[in-house]
DNA sequence: CGTCCACAGGAATGACGGGCGG
DNA sequence: CCGCCCGTCATTCCTGTGGACG
């Protein structure tokens, strides 16, 4: 019963290469655009409408996209974008469309960058005002004598972080340009965010607005068993695997994105097992992995100060079950003073927790407690142990933790 | 019914490392 | 190489506020 280093390798290879329960797995990843999205058509068919003067080289309405996450929402517009493209191709009109997700790329200087690449242009990542990358673009594009269909997708990040200067030159572009003109698409799951933007922008952004209902569960399983077909070999799903991997991303406020991911992951940890069916219990597996992955990286790429925090929360939590922000305040100084490190200020700290929020790591309720004053309930968003573990790999929070009994 | 707690969170500012144009 | 600009993390100073308590 020797087998050698090659042969284990070989049959790793082996096993990577031909799966023997998918097809291909490439179907089930959230950038993948496929060719039918059910249940999208009324969506499509709008945007489409909107953005079809762009053939006979008119300007498109701007338009505003609202919708949670896993929605759609990008997979409908670049469905569309990549069809007119095609059309235009056909034409012989010039259609330049350029995708830009502002998650990403969350600044504006980033954003003008990005567009300016679809252009072809490129400017250097640093060294220049915005005011001057923003100059060279418009100049560029309107070199190009293009209808410039720009999409700018999770618009709340850059308006929350830069305002709203950009997408009001953007939609202002027109005035600029000679040659060109410019269509601005704007994405976003957040509706409360066209309350914060300027009139001026909110007027000419929403000329048009299409709004992406969640998914249900019925809606979620005709996707998944869509999408199932191409990426699974037949046969290998087990019974009901779809519908509870449709009924668990249907309590996440219907989220296809989710419900693709816990099939494609279910997937992966039954081939790993060496299963040759997928089964309910790897979808629950693969819940827990999805959770356990997702926090790993948030944590890790926290800053020193964020752990700590984290950390105190994690303490404070795991004896009372929730926290306020004084009590994590005063129990990250004494780790601090342990550390023999300098603490944030109070204030600083209260952005932090709310990072931690958003991120999703912890849950952070406002409220207020009368006489007892305003402040934070904190709890964790996430399992005790995934965080924990997280936190973990960093040795300088290692410190803290060894000498506890 | 007004106070006043324990913070939330806005605004201005700065230190710092990185990177480009000239 | 310098000067300028960037993003990030942080500080200081500040005003705002829901509701239990007196």
């Amino acid at each position: 019963m020797v087998s050698r280093a090659s042969d284990i390798l070989e049959m790793i290879f082996e096993r990577a290469t031909s799966s023997s329960i998918f097809i291909n797995r490439e179907v089930l990843r959230p950038d993948y655009i496929p060719d039918e999205l059910p249940h999208r058509e009324e969506q499509i068919a709008r945007l489409g409408s909107i953005l079809a003067p762009a053939l006979q080289g008119a300007r498109p309405s701007n338009v505003f996209i609202y919708g949670l996450t896993g929605t759609g929402k990008t997979a409908v517009t670049k469905f569309v974008l990549k069809k007119l493209k095609q059309k235009a191709l056909q034409l012989g009109v010039n259609v330049i469309s350029c995708y830009v997700n502002v998650r990403q790329d969350d600044t504006t200087y980033r954003v003008i960058l990005r567009l300016s690449e679809c252009l072809g242009l490129r400017l250097p990542f640093t060294g220049l005002s915005t005011a001057e990358a923003y100059r060279r673009f418009i100049e560029a594009l309107d070199a190009k004598s293009a209808i410039f269909i720009s999409v700018l997708d999770e618009i709340d990040f850059l308006v929350r972080k830069q305002g709203d200067e950009l997408l009001y030159r953007l939609t202002r572009g027109n005035e600029e340009l000679a040659h060109s003109k410019i269509t601005v698409v704007g994405i976003t799951n957040d509706i409360k965010l066209v309350e914060n933007l300027d009139p001026r922008v909110r007027s000419s952004l929403g000329e048009v607005e299409i709004v992406f209902p969640p998914y249900n569960a019925v809606q979620l399983e005709d996707i998944l068993r869509q999408r199932a077909k191409l990426a699974f070999r037949p046969g290998v799903l087990g019974e009901g695997v779809i519908q509870l991997c449709a009924a668990l991303a249907a309590r996440e406020h219907g989220d296809a994105r989710r419900a693709l991911d816990l099939l494609r992951v279910a997937g992966e940890i039954a081939e790993r097992e060496g299963s040759s069916k997928v089964l309910l219990e790897h979808v629950y597996k693969a819940r827990m992995e999805i959770e356990r992955d997702r926090v790993s990286e948030v944590v890790q790429t926290l800053p020193l100060h964020g752990k700590l925090i984290l950390y105190s929360i994690l303490s404070i939590t795991r004896g009372q079950g929730s926290a306020t922000t004084g009590e994590v305040y005063n129990y990250y100084r004494a780790l601090c003073r342990r550390l023999g490190i300098e603490s944030v200020t109070q204030r600083r700290a209260s952005d932090i927790i709310s990072e931690l929020d958003m991120l999703g790591v912890i849950n952070a309720r406002i409220v207020s407690r009368g006489r007892y004053g305003k402040t934070r309930i904190i709890s964790l968003a996430a399992p005790y142990e995934a965080i924990e573990a997280a936190l973990l790999e960093d040795p300088r929070i290692r410190l803290l933790a060894l000498p506890r009994h």
